[in-house]
DNA sequence: CGCAATTAAATTGTACGCAAGTGAATTTTG
DNA sequence: CAAAATTCACTTGCGTACAATTTAATTGCG
């Protein structure tokens, strides 16, 4: 009922203007984690989407692109260029599964599990540049958790 | 007092992981609006970062270059060959400033123009892939906002 | 069992983002 | 006023994103 009057209703002048679209403000922040994490991370040699990577391999190991791909919402289009990047900087390795010739295993190395040790540092870095509390955090997080989930189910 | 403690105090495990990082949330629901967007763009023609420049023309039809990048937090770097395209499609036309010859005035076509008449069909599908209130919305473009000119004033 | 459908990763092509550098025009400064 | 510094847009090169296609391996079904 209430989404059948949002339908037909009047969008007001306001609403249509770039800096109040949400859309927008999701976007620009993207890019602005981006560029805030491009010094800290220039650093250790990630970019950061690779960054996001380490994250997942950082919490288990040994894992299939696909498992990869899921989590980071991202397709092998995109992995595997990245893959073969972080394997060329020795980070990561890659194996076909014995038991699956389809799937390729993705493992850290041991530089690639010290890198670990850079977590903390990093971590408070942008916290830092975030500047914002825990609780402000959590709350937004748990905002775009929804929404991410609406936007996906629509599609 | 509070941000020294914050820096020196343990992180906890479970703040470490990738779905646990504001970071992401903001990522991959970016990516998810570009996806939700895709299909209603598809049908006018424009990329998700070509809507926002057009979200821009709509609201003033002549600007420089260096304007609209002000906007979408964008180098001529990636406007230059996005703005060609726009061009190349008829929607946008560029003229070189005659009181300042360095400056490439971009400015709407007729069609450019008539494109604004989709807006509120494309306003009101993203609004129901979204799938919440005027009032969340709200209260999440706030939040991002602030945390988006923390990130930026902090590089 | 055997072939069709499915799955996983990689590849190709297009379009951002952004750093770094170029070249032309304008401003600032000595 | 002229040289130096700055500004603006463009270009180049690299790294994502993602659709669409390809190749190889596995699964499912008749």
């Amino acid at each position: 009922m209430k989404a059948h009057l949002a339908k037909t209703m009047e969008i007001p002048e306001e609403e249509k203007r770039l800096e109040n679209q949400l859309c927008f403000a999701v976007y620009s922040t993207a890019h602005a984690f981006t560029r805030a994490y491009k010094p800290i991370l220039d650093k250790v040699g990630l970019t950061y989407p690779q960054y996001l990577v380490m994250l997942a391999l950082w919490e288990k190991s040994e894992q299939p692109v696909k498992a990869i791909g899921e989590q980071l919402d991202l397709d092998s289009g995109t992995l595997s260029p990245l893959l073969k990047r972080l394997e060329q900087n020795g980070l990561i390795k890659r194996t076909r599964d014995s038991r699956d010739e389809r799937q390729v295993i993705v493992s850290l190395t041991e530089e690639g599990r010290a890198m670990r040790n850079e977590l903390d540092t990093i971590m408070a870095a942008i916290g830092q540049a975030a500047g914002c509390t825990l609780e402000e955090m959590k709350t937004i997080r748990g905002l775009l958790k929804g929404l991410r989930s609406n936007l996906a189910s629509a599609v």
